[in-house]
RNA sequence: GCGGCUGUAGCUCAGCGGAUUAGAGCAUCGGUCUACGGAACCGAGGGUCGGGGGUUCGAAUCCCUCCAGCCGCACCA
């Protein structure tokens, strides 16, 4: 089907360019009709005439057919008022349709890079945003047919692996791997720090050990490996457990561009942009400076030899373009990173790794704040586990459905805790503006009530309820979708706007969107919920009420998922 | 100092260059309890959209400037 704003947008656009070639529309969702087009008075002023006369004659080419009936209000504002035929031939392709109107984009190749949590480390609430909204995002791209590829850049390499494999050594491989399995990361990093801290033969073991370990000693890399295998067994089980499609082969660590790292050395000294610099080889490209107002270097070989994350990531990226051949890179990176990314990303383009055709952004998000406004560290020991925060969701979610006294064995209740406790975390984190910082709040985000991602799996299990109660004794082929009650109405072009909302969040790469179109979806149902009986309606009208009930379940169901966010039957 | 992000109701946040009263949620207060699930619904109070300029027929939205907060600014990733 065709969407109705892509139909409406259609007609529009051929009126307005029959006024003026390629004059947009400005098509929005209004308050004042069903839609209206903002376009006519910024297509006036270039044309140094005025707006009602422009609008007029942009109306005299428009031929909204019995789509809509338009009208020119204030300065020239054309509103739209849907007609019921077309609203109802709308609902009636949607209803038939397995996608609810969302067009399949242009087949697109597009590599995600998210969640990056570091080996022998915990996740704690610090990797919740990469991770759920990358994740959300990696959701909706391929909803609409882009093929995706998700890279977990985990960080499986650098100077800590010597003091963590010494660490194991001490331990014991055997209870090393114990400790590891069970998910006790923090301890084991932690007992670690602690020896590399204090203990001087320690910390030159480690220090050697790192040598070892980028020198190739089978040994080391041996035990190296097992701290990364036991990380990423344990990060995967995290993902199990948050509903995240991230799987062990998405996992593309530092440590595996180490053998491209030479070449992006040599590369850059061929082109002649790696300088010398105080020992280090650097690009410095333009445009940054540091607080001195001197070029800012992008560090590639570090004056001891290493290679910086620089190298690493434009490793990374090259093997992206050039290896995976992708259209399309998004970065789900903290906002602190964003001029680090910048410089890589013009590095590669001076380089000539990053041509134009592929479009490259970072996905930046806002940093996770604790009470006193100020970043949340990893090592100011405030750091709440990512298990510990679903535990305590799933906790109260199981209150919850106690309390209500949904009768469910131990098991469903279980899984059914877990779907809503996912929700609520999911929910909160999705649902602000990514860039924004926030403010870790652990009863905000397992909050049941309100705008949530429980309110709208209880919409969604509502109207599977009323469906359930119906069963088969109605069908969408009688329903006529007359849409006499306001309240019909208003939840039928909500259901109608799912694919702008899909689209807006998708072109932005703010799933926020979504979720603000989807509680408002939910608000309309609720509304028409209040005042439309359904189950009692009469005759034809009771189909129609019924069909509107499963679009609603459809379109909430489905939209959820993009988000990661089930849609459970009842709850 | 330079750069980036942020500043909207007590709190947490939406708001796409547009039109009377700038919207939600939480909290507070007051209502709705025999249609279909009260994790709900309805109503009330609460805002000079950080300040000041500018562009425009029109600015929370675009431009400039100032203020505040956070972040980044050479070898940790």
């Amino acid at each position: 089907m065709i969407s109705t704003y892509a139909r409406l947008a259609e007609r529009l656009s051929a009126a307005f360019s029959a006024v003026s070639e390629g004059a947009d529309p400005v098509l929005r969702i209004s308050e004042h009709g069903d839609y209206q087009a903002n376009g006519v008075m910024a297509l006036a002023k270039s044309l140094g005439r005025s707006p009602r006369e422009v609008a007029a004659e942009v109306i005299s080419h428009l031929d909204l057919a019995d789509l809509a009936s338009v009208e020119v209000a204030g300065p020239g504002f054309l509103n739209l008022t849907l007609t019921p035929g077309f609203l109802g031939a709308q609902l009636r392709a949607m209803a038939l349709d397995e996608r609810l109107g969302v067009a399949l984009d242009s087949a697109r190749r597009v590599l995600i890079d998210y969640s990056a949590p570091n080996v022998a480390k915990e996740m704690h609430v610090g990797h919740l945003r990469s991770t759920v909204i990358g994740d959300a995002l990696a959701r909706m791209h391929r909803y609409v047919g882009h093929e995706v590829i998700a890279r977990n850049h985990v960080g499986d390499w650098g100077t800590p692996f010597g003091m963590l494999i010494e660490h194991l050594i001490d331990l014991g491989e055997e209870s090393a791997v114990t400790s590891l399995s069970i998910g006790d990361l923090d301890s084991f990093y932690k007992a670690a720090r602690h020896k590399f801290d204090t203990d001087e033969v320690f910390a030159d073991r480690a220090r050697s050990r790192v040598v070892a370990l980028q020198g190739g000693d089978a040994e080391t890399r041996r035990l190296w490996r097992i701290l990364v295998d036991e990380s990423v067994v344990y990060f995967s089980q995290v993902y199990d457990l948050l509903d995240v499609s991230l799987t062990p082969g998405d996992v593309a660590g530092e440590s595996s561009y180490n053998h491209l790292l030479a070449g992006v050395v040599d590369d850059l000294t061929a082109t002649g942009l790696l300088v010398e610099s105080d020992g280090a080889l650097c690009v410095f490209p333009e445009g940054f400076t540091n607080r001195d107002g001197e070029a800012l270097p992008l560090i590639v070989k570090k004056s001891d030899e290493g290679f910086g994350y620089a190298a690493t990531d434009l490793a990374a990226l090259r093997q992206r373009v050039d290896e995976l051949e992708v259209d399309e890179m998004l970065y789900v990176v903290g906002a602190p990173q964003a001029q680090h990314l910048e410089m890589v990303f013009a590095v590669a383009r001076l380089a000539g790794w990053l041509p134009e055709r592929v479009h490259c952004e970072h996905v930046a998000f806002g940093s996770v704040l604790g009470t006193d406004r100020k970043m949340l560290r990893t090592r100011a020991g405030v750091s709440v586990k990512l298990v510990g925060l679903l535990d305590e969701a799933i906790e109260r979610a199981s209150e919850a459905l106690i309390e209500r006294h949904v009768a469910l064995d131990d098991e469903s209740r279980d899984e059914l805790s877990l779907q809503i406790a996912r929700a609520a975390i999911k929910w909160a984190d999705l649902s602000t503006e990514r860039q924004r910082d926030y403010v870790f709040d652990l009863d905000r985000m397992v909050s049941f009530e309100g705008e949530t991602g429980p309110y709208l799996q209880y919409a969604h299990a509502r109207q599977r309820s009323i469906l359930r109660r119906a069963g088969e004794t109605w069908s969408i082929e009688a329903a006529p979708f007359v849409l006499a009650e306001d309240a019909e109405r208003d939840l039928a072009l909500g259901l109608l706007a799912l694919p702008e909302a899909v689209a807006g969040a998708l072109e932005t790469s703010h799933p926020h969107r979504l979720c603000t179109y989807l509680f408002d979806l939910a608000q309309r149902f609720t509304a028409f919920y209040e005042a439309c009986p359904v189950l009692a309606a009469p005759g034809a009208s009771r189909d129609e009420r019924l069909a509107l009930c499963e679009l609603s379940a459809r379109t909430l169901a489905t939209g959820l998922s993009l988000l990661g966010i089930a849609a459970p039957e009842r709850m």
